[in-house]
DNA sequence: GATGAATGAGGGTTCATTCAT
DNA sequence: CATGAATGAACCCTCATTCAT
């Protein structure tokens, strides 16, 4: 099984290296866990073989985790709010809510070219883990709420905003993540959101083509 | 357990009417397995109840079809195909390739209000039969290229306009099959997918609020 | 699935060619149960895949066969009765009984080698038909008096005999459908059989090897 | 169902009497599969039953044999080689490679008429296991290196000799399991084989009659 | 005589989960 | 806290067999 990539790894070290034990096993666990889901996929995926691949017995699982929903929302937790903190403190140095919504939107779609199982498994689980999903909203939401005050976003409801953004996003990455897309889709993606939150059709594809801060996840 | 809902009734009705009954079998096997995934969930459903609601034993439910998996396939072609081919006969009259992409967004919204335990199953089952979903892919395509020759689409590349078409309408259909959408929400989505395709701001509206056709589902 | 090879085809000539149609059915789900059978192996064969190679529905063959198991009875008797006949025959105009007993040995394993697959279903359906089993003892129990009515077998019982002549073409049989026997095995397990028969060491191995007659399946 | 004959049990009481937990339970699977498969069959008995048998659920059985498949080769391997062993073991003070040879065949075949459905079973197992017909072929090949060393063997290949020993034996404890053969099966089936090894007849019948060593199976 | 369709009965196997130690 | 062992409950799937047409 391949190693966690770099760029998804910090997202547990938070975690493990908490100083409680017990912390630090459930990280483990947790883990073991993102790896067998992202391998078999969620429904195949055993919990005997997290537990396997943690290196403990099942039962030991179930000391940490009371069911299998339950270890599923935590892997859907942590893979989430690890990445859209370290992709929203990416540009927490950049004011306009326009440029700060095209990087989130191609950040997310260049994390699915650069660990594409992982990304898939992240889709799978917050279809599955709808607080969980709505619980990130925050960070896009703060993003388009930005926009609309500085006057650069003008849009018919929060709502089909949102679905938008989420909606391209979970495409494209999907899109990336099966390789079935050309290069500059990160952008591609960002101008469509842009115009379709209201930019008008020049400004979107320039701001969307803007240079990525750096990112260290 | 609901009864099917009469808008998506006729789906099924070439395939129960026709004469030979081994097609018969299989359509009524069709929508017991439709109510019956909808109402379990793909996963936890099981053939057995699906055997059970059409009235047959388990072995028939083998004998036309060779797994779970190929059921879900089927069911998966005929709420696919059925759908999109009433839609779009809908819209049949309409030039405006414009006009025709709000109908099409607006109209799979609308259904899902309409019959949203079916909306949801029809998410899932597309979610995992990428083949059918691919399949379906043509209406929308069609319809983005007659925006684009009549000039009134530009978009970066079909493949973002295609993420954001299909993007909007599933966390559209979600929103509002969950009963999480306040009303218009279907015209606020067209809205903001002709926007991304290019239109100006205040055309997308005024095209996304035209009167829908009549469907005849 | 490879053809009946010629040296057995003509076992099912005879049936195949009689008269009746009901009969020239019966030989065409007998050859085909032989292939099934002997491509999947006894308990893996299915009465479903042997009317498909036949090219008939199941029902049918059930017009046929009332179970399984009498199909079975019916392959093990058409293989078993075609090959001894056959063998028998081909040594017809030989008197000394230890050089037909010889002959009958070798000509079996001979026949594991040429045909291996057709051997090891012979092996099998004789395990599972006892009566079938019983009825072709005559062949050898023949030969075996034979011999000793002419004073050159001398035996503790037939029983035992009878153990040793099927015992050792049995697995000399097996061995060599199996590719394990080195060359001249035949021959060994013939000098071994007319040894254990009361030949002496010296004459049981000059027996053995005489030369083989033709023969014609 | 009749209980383990006591010649039998002891093959099983090592593990049994083991103190590691998992190792009685198999145990006690391994008894309850031997009763299970020689009551019913190999092919028609069923790991329920098994588990029934054992007092475990199905689930347990499981836990320690991964199939059907793994749970018949264990059966084969304990029963053969407790057998074996046992076998050998009570001619272990003899020298004469041919008088061991005769008391294998012996006791082998008078073992058929002391439990003659575990017989028939052991038969069956050994069949479907090639590695652990194998396996126990080092017993009666080391006695027939032995009897060609001392000058008493002499046989076209070592292949032949097995086959005529194997055969002999299974033949020979088959007939005695089904109640067929008369007294003294067992003395004329060691004569036979003795006789094909490349003793002179009547050195055979003397061999082969000699008294048996005690047996503490 | 052949068929299309259906089925009764059950088999092997899986897995989330529990509990005494 | 971790574990070894066990389990309850089903599930998917198979196949010999039947029967109206």
């Amino acid at each position: 099984m391949e190693p966690l990539p770099p760029v998804l790894a910090s997202a547990f070290e938070a975690a493990a290296g908490g100083g409680a034990k017990r912390e630090r096993t459930q990280a483990q666990l947790v883990q073991a866990a993102v790896r067998v889901f992202s391998a078999r996929g969620l429904a195949a995926a055993t919990m005997q073989e997290v537990a396997q691949v943690a290196g403990v017995t099942p039962a030991t699982v179930y000391n940490h985790f009371s069911s299998k929903e339950a270890l599923l929302d935590r892997v859907a937790a942590t893979l989430a709010e690890g990445l859209c903190r370290a992709i929203n403190d990416s540009y927490a140095g950049i004011a306009d809510g326009a440029q700060r919504m095209a990087i989130g939107q191609r950040r997310y779609i260049w994390l699915a070219g650069q660990c594409p199982s992982w990304a898939l498994l992240l889709l799978d689980v917050l279809a599955g883990a709808p607080q969980v999903m709505a619980e990130i909203q925050k960070y896009p939401l703060a993003d388009l709420r930005r926009g609309v005050r500085q006057g650069k976003f003008k849009v018919p409801s929060e709502a089909a905003a949102l679905d938008v953004i989420n909606g391209v996003c979970s495409l494209g990455m999907r899109r990336v993540a099966l390789g079935l897309a050309a290069p500059g889709h990160d952008i591609a993606c960002a101008t469509v959101v842009l115009r379709a939150l209201g930019l008008p059709g020049a400004r979107a594809a320039e701001v969307a083509a803007r240079p990525l801060p750096e990112f260290f996840a």
